[in-house]
DNA sequence: ATTAAATTGTTAATTTATAAACAAAAAGAT
DNA sequence: ATCTTTTTGTTTATAAATTAACAATTTAAT
């Protein structure tokens, strides 16, 4: 549903960085479309339909497209985010110390069992009825769903009751919004059983 | 990379199981349509182009196109698994319960930190060089890799010298594997990144 | 028995995405 | 100063994906 345009543009920006840190000042098309598995065409193509724009012979200016993308992706706020359910994979994301530099914060966990809100926490955490009063609160517009399939169509409805616009799902359902909210599925095993098919397909010829 | 259709045989698959639990034996185009947020017309044309048989004003039957799929999907078999990375995510995924009724199997975890080795697991755990012996001995050809970025590529070569044709990728980091080598990546900062374009641009309307 | 309604499955049209082609500009070489 | 090479950026072409159109068939109704 999210165009593939602005995928590979938060892809570039990955690249470009990585690209910044080893010392780098310049990049050509043919060097990123490389790194990320794509034609540097590709590259040039989406740069256009964005008014990233390079010098003909010299490349790109690292500093200057950052700058650029950064603005398209509104890396000047840090956002925050909320999740709903904090049994494993919960606990796996609250751990995880890689939001910070991609300006994401969590700002609070939700679950209805009593006892995964006792644990000392990186975040605060509170019952799940407490999340229109916290997103009202922080002004959160982002939301996680971790919680087990059957809860998570009514997960899903408290967030946008509460005003959340764009939702993360891990739960292996497809979840019903309103138009104005976006949901991204995340899909462990689709992924492996879309590999399964693939290997298999191959393993033929 | 991988088929937009073979992505959605996979959600049907889901759906069809859900209206089966649900008592149904038939199903039409238009429901599962809805059910996936496509067109009816997308879900004839993929059945059409897997040769998936409706009735002409009886709709599919439930348990037949069932059969078929798992059929495509290689679900007459266990798919084997192993998993590099035991810290957070690793951990999480080793947790999971939903493995098993996708006829997925977690068989191996790996790990270079002999502390995460020694804890006890519901999977039996070795360190990362026993890789190809396990991979070679339980004929595995699926990878997970949850380590981190700078040792992704790194366990990314270690599992293809040991022969696994399938990787799902946690890190952020684009692997680079040979042709016959497919990788699928997971970003949760990526999806949520698109999530902030576009809900950031639905705001501006 | 005929007609109407519903639903599939295929074909055609449209849209979107990718790839190819190439002119324009810049840098460097002769 | 002129020519060659490199690389961008746009335009054109091709391919892939989605949507629309509609004939064919089945069921049910009159
Ligand atoms: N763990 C994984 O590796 C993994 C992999 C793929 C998909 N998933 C999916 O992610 C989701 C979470 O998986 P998990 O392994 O963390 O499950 P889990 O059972 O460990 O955790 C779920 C948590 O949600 C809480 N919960 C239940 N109902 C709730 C509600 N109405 N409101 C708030 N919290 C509620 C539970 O108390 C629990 O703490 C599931 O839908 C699962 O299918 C998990
Ligand atoms: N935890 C999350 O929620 C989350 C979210 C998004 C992405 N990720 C990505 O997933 C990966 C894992 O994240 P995490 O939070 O579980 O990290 P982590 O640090 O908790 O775990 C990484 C594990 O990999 C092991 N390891 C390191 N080098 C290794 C090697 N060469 N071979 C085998 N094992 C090795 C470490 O000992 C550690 O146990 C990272 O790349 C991270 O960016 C994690």
């Amino acid at each position: 549903m999210i165009k593939k345009n602005i995928q590979r543009i938060i892809q570039y920006r990955m690249c470009l960085l990585k690209f910044q840190n080893l010392g780098f000042e310049k990049i050509f098309s043919y060097t990123l479309a490389q790194e990320i598995g794509v034609s540097p065409e590709q590259v040039r193509k989406d740069f256009s339909q964005f008014h990233l724009r390079g010098n003909k012979k010299a490349g790109y200016l690292i500093q200057d497209i950052l700058d650029q993308i950064n603005d398209l992706l509104h890396k000047e706020d840090i956002h925050k985010i909320i999740m709903v359910g904090l049994g494993n994979i919960g606990q796996a994301l609250i751990k995880y110390k890689g939001f910070a530099n991609r300006n994401m914060q969590l700002v609070a966990g939700f679950d209805i069992d009593p006892a995964k809100l006792k644990k000392t926490c990186r975040i605060p955490t509170f019952h799940s009825k407490e999340i229109p009063a916290v997103v009202k609160k922080e002004n959160v517009r982002l939301g996680i769903i971790a919680v087990p399939e059957a809860a998570a169509q009514e997960a899903c409805n408290t967030l946008i009751e509460a005003g959340i616009k764009g939702i993360l799902n891990f739960a292996p359902v497809m979840l019903k919004t309103p138009p104005d909210v976006v949901v991204q599925n995340i899909s462990v095993c689709g992924e492996l059983e879309a590999l399964v098919y693939v290997t298999e397909k191959d393993k033929q010829k």
